[in-house]
DNA sequence: ACCTGAACACCGTTCAAGT
DNA sequence: ACCTGAACACCGTTCAAGT
C-alpha cells in the first residue's frame, strides 16, 4: 500500500548512478558535493526521507565518511538552508542592489525568492523552520549578504533606516506566509513523518459545514500566483507611503 | 556542554509524576490523556526531543503500550495539532460568529491564535508544517469548523462568496507569516535536531557588513506586537475595501 | 482489559582499523 | 589521504505473552 505518487527514498546500499561519472575513476567527496546531494535527495524524495545511510548511498559511499566534511546532520541541514537561500544570487533577474528604483528591486527579489521555493517545495519549509542564527536574520532572506543588500538598497533609496528596517519585517512575513501556504499546498512536508492520502475525497463529512460544501470549488481554485501578486503589490504600496511620509532631509 | 538555557528531556524509563495521582489506583491510558502529555512535552522540551518511549515515560507506562490508543507518531502529531487548533475555542475572546460585525470578529480571532501560538511557541511550527487534509484547509485555520466559521461569518457579514474566500487567503498567510517569525524568533525549533548557541555574540563577522552594524540594534528590537497590530489593521482596511466594492445586491 | 518483553529493522555518530 | 567495519545508544513499531 504505498502513496501512489510518492516515490521511494533507495536503499542505502544502493549507489544512484549520476548521470556522467566515470564508473573507475573514484572522485573524492567534498562538501559541496554532499550538500548538493542532500538538497537534491529532499527535492526528490521529502526531508523524512532523508538518511545519513541513504545520503551516502547516493554517492556511493558509506555514512560514516560523510562526518569528514560535514559535522553531523543539523550542519547538513544548515548548509542546505545556505545553498537555498544563495541559489537565489544566482538568479539573472534578481540583483543585490536596486537598478530601476525600489519597487523593481522589491519585485524582482520577491519572484527570485518564489521561484526558489517553487522550485524546492519539499526544501523550502527549512528555510522558515531552521532557528535563524541571530535575531536580525529572518526567514526566508536569512543570510547576512541579503539583509545587508536589502537594507542597503532600500535606505539607498530613500528609506530612513527605520523605514527600511520595517520593510525589511513586513517584507519576510510577506514571503514566509505566502510561500509557505502556497509550498504546503503543493503537499510539501516537514513533519517527522510522511504521510499523506492524496485523495481529495469529499466523504459526506462536508454535510455539517454548508459554508464549505458550498464554496469548495472556489476554495480549491489555485489562485496561489494572483494571490502573491496583489499581495506584493499592496505590500509595495505601504512602503511607498511611509517612505514618502518619512522622507529624511 | 549543555545548552544552559534548555532543559534536557528526562529518560524514557523515568515516570514524570503529574502533581496529583494517587500512588497506587492505577488510571488507565486515554487517547485524550497521551495528546496532552504529548503537547505538555513539546512545549517543555521540543519537537525533537519528543519520542515514544520518552512519552511512554512520562505518563508511567511503555511505549508500547501507547499504540492502543494512537496508531503511530503520525497520529500523535495529527492529535496535538488538533488540539491546539481546538485550543482556540477555549479562549472566552475569541467566539466562532461576529457579534459586534466583521471587523471586531476577525481581530478577535487573530490575537486569539496569537495567543495559542505565543503560549505554545515549540509546537506552533507543527501546524504551519504538517500537510493539511484539503487543498481547502489552510493552516493555522486548519480545521472544518472554524473554515466554516469564517466563511459564514464573513458571508453573514455582507461578504460575497469570493470576498470571503479570498480574505480566508489572506487571513491565512498573515497569520502564518507573523506568528512563525514571532515563534521562530523565540527559539522555536522545527528541525530534526534542536542546536541553538543563543549566544547573540558579534563576532566582529559584522565588519563586512556595514548596514546591518548599524542597524543592529533597530533590527534586534522586539516589535512583533506591534507589527502584528499594524498589518491586521492594514488587513482589515483592505478587506473592508473589496467587500464595499462589491456589496451584494 | 490493559500493559509489557523481546524482537526487528532501522537511526546518528564514534573510532580504531584498513587500503 | 580517504574510506570502512564494527560497535553503541538510541529510534518506531509489532506481536505473542503476561497479569
Amino acid at each position: 500500500m504505498t502513496p501512489p505518487d510518492r516515490a521511494e527514498p533507495p536503499d542505502a546500499d544502493v549507489a544512484v548512478v549520476a548521470g556522467e561519472d566515470p564508473p573507475s575513476a573514484r572522485v573524492p567527496l567534498d562538501r559541496p558535493r554532499i550538500v548538493a546531494a542532500a538538497s537534491s535527495f529532499i527535492d526528490e524524495y521529502g526531508l523524512t526521507g532523508l538518511t545519513m545511510r541513504r545520503l551516502g548511498g547516493t554517492l556511493g559511499v558509506e555514512a560514516m565518511s560523510l562526518y569528514a566534511y560535514v559535522s553531523g546532520k543539523e550542519d547538513l541541514l544548515d548548509a542546505v538552508v545556505d545553498a537555498l537561500v544563495a541559489e537565489m544570487r544566482r538568479d539573472d533577474a534578481v540583483s543585490l542592489t536596486p537598478s530601476a528604483g525600489w519597487q523593481d528591486y522589491l519585485q524582482r527579489l520577491a519572484h527570485g525568492v518564489r521561484r526558489v521555493a517553487l522550485a524546492h517545495p519539499r526544501a523550502f519549509p527549512l528555510v522558515a523552520s531552521r532557528p535563524p542564527e541571530a535575531p536580525w536574520l529572518r526567514p526566508p532572506l536569512r543570510s547576512l549578504e541579503w539583509v545587508e543588500a536589502f537594507l542597503d538598497g532600500l535606505t539607498s533609496e530613500g528609506f530612513t533606516d527605520e523605514a527600511a528596517v520595517s520593510g525589511y519585517r513586513a517584507f519576510s512575513s510577506f514571503l514566509l506566509g505566502h510561500l509557505l501556504l502556497e509550498v504546503s499546498t503543493m503537499g510539501a512536508d516537514l513533519g517527522p513523518l510522511d504521510v499523506l492520502d492524496d485523495g481529495v475525497a469529499d466523504p459526506e463529512g462536508l454535510a455539517d459545514y454548508p459554508t464549505v460544501q458550498r464554496l469548495r470549488d472556489r476554495l480549491a481554485e489555485d489562485r496561489a500566483g494572483a494571490e502573491f501578486e496583489e499581495a506584493l503589490e499592496e505590500l509595495l504600496n505601504r512602503m511607498a507611503l511611509i517612505r514618502a511620509e518619512t522622507l529624511p532631509g
